[in-house]
DNA sequence: GTGGTCTAGACCACG
DNA sequence: GTGGTCTAGACCACT
């Protein structure tokens, strides 16, 4: 039997300059990537994560779309749509990305007390990543 | 005798996706909050900048506009433009912000190592940052 | 269905100093805190508003932006604009509203029999506001 | 023997959309007709003016130019500038113009009350007065 | 079809 | 010579 699609804990930010295919794209490959959802695991129809988010189902049929080119999604017609159980699929050791979540946490600790808006930090990794 | 407009160091990446005023923004505000640009420091004519950059006036002045919004700028019309003597415009502590480029730095290595993307990485960012 | 927007009875002064964009900027805000525009209400689209008062698309866009930083407008794009529907959209109380205009009117009537121009009577305003 | 100029008690508010040569002109321009200034009362000079305001002197000559057109000031070469003698430097009765303040103080009571913003009641005040 | 960005260029107001 | 405003029009991104 197939399993139930998960609640996924995504969101839009309103007002953001980020378009909303963009927020979406990048929080479910990070939940696929962080291996919160795993590969095989069940999707929620597109019709019914929109109405969650309160956005058009067109925008996220995009985003499965090209999660799919990414080969982190696979569309199944008539099934729905499931993470890939592909390489691109497989999650990140969860060691290693505890590690990540670690240092961004101390980052923005260390940003706020500082009294640096997020804008200005994710500007300096920016430009610090680029060098 | 009044104090000539430094040489910027600003610049617009060829190709990117985010608006030069964006890129120009976000870049001007660094260098005043880390102290480069000082409060009273004259900003080079919008036009002069532009020139120096190839893009049009009307975007420079545009960002001017954003950065006189948030107190980092002064805009005189017929005199020019000058960093805010404000709160705004004050930097951040040298220290302080060393210790952030530190972490980030640190941030960036771990990334990479790792095998995370860029944008990955400032994905997390935006999520840890809310919480 | 979705809701048509209204038509605004917004214009611009002929050969007023005051920008095209102020004005408008002032009109919209006005109608909003008075409550003639609604949280949730669609505005009518940039081209289309400034095609019936005869401005650039531009500066039709730049009046929705400014607006919108003022939390008054919700610019989605692809979608439209619609009355804000947080703290800044909602409207003045009806009543206070129709207090302030009744004072206005006594304070005009003072001003004409006393022989003040109206200059002079705003110039009165701002000084009397700041204490 | 002539009469010291006095403390002007006029201020430019920084950073404001009004230019600074109307700024001036409408403060003094109230000063005069308020009866502050009166008829044959020795202004200061200009230069001085322009330095405890901390503008151009051209500003200032500007301003003191355009009351003379209105016959409020007169310019005396070799001597200096007064306030006119002639019906446009005649103050307003005095109880006239204590009416219209108190009257716009309780607008502004009333406006700060129901939360209205100084730029606001302006324009209530722009609109009920055309009309 | 919506808003967003950018250009090119004109004209104005200010100091 | 500075910034401010506006136009006309193009092209793009998003929904």
């Amino acid at each position: 039997m197939g399993a139930q699609p998960r609640d996924l804990r995504v969101a839009v930010r309103e007002g953001s300059r980020v378009p909303i295919y963009v927020q979406l794209t990048e929080q479910i490959r990070l939940l696929i990537r962080r291996g919160v959802l795993r590969p095989g695991e069940v999707m929620p129809p597109v019709r019914q994560l929109a109405g969650e988010l309160g956005v058009n189902a067109n925008t996220v049929a995009g985003v499965y779309r090209d999660l799919q080119r990414d080969g982190l999604l696979i569309l199944r017609r008539g099934v729905g749509t499931m993470v890939g159980a592909g390489p691109a699929g497989r999650p990140i050791p969860a060691e290693d990305f505890g590690r990540i979540e670690g240092k961004v946490d101390e980052l923005v600790q260390l940003g706020r007390a500082t009294g640096l808006s997020r804008a200005e930090v994710r500007q300096i990794l920016e430009m610090r990543w680029r060098d």
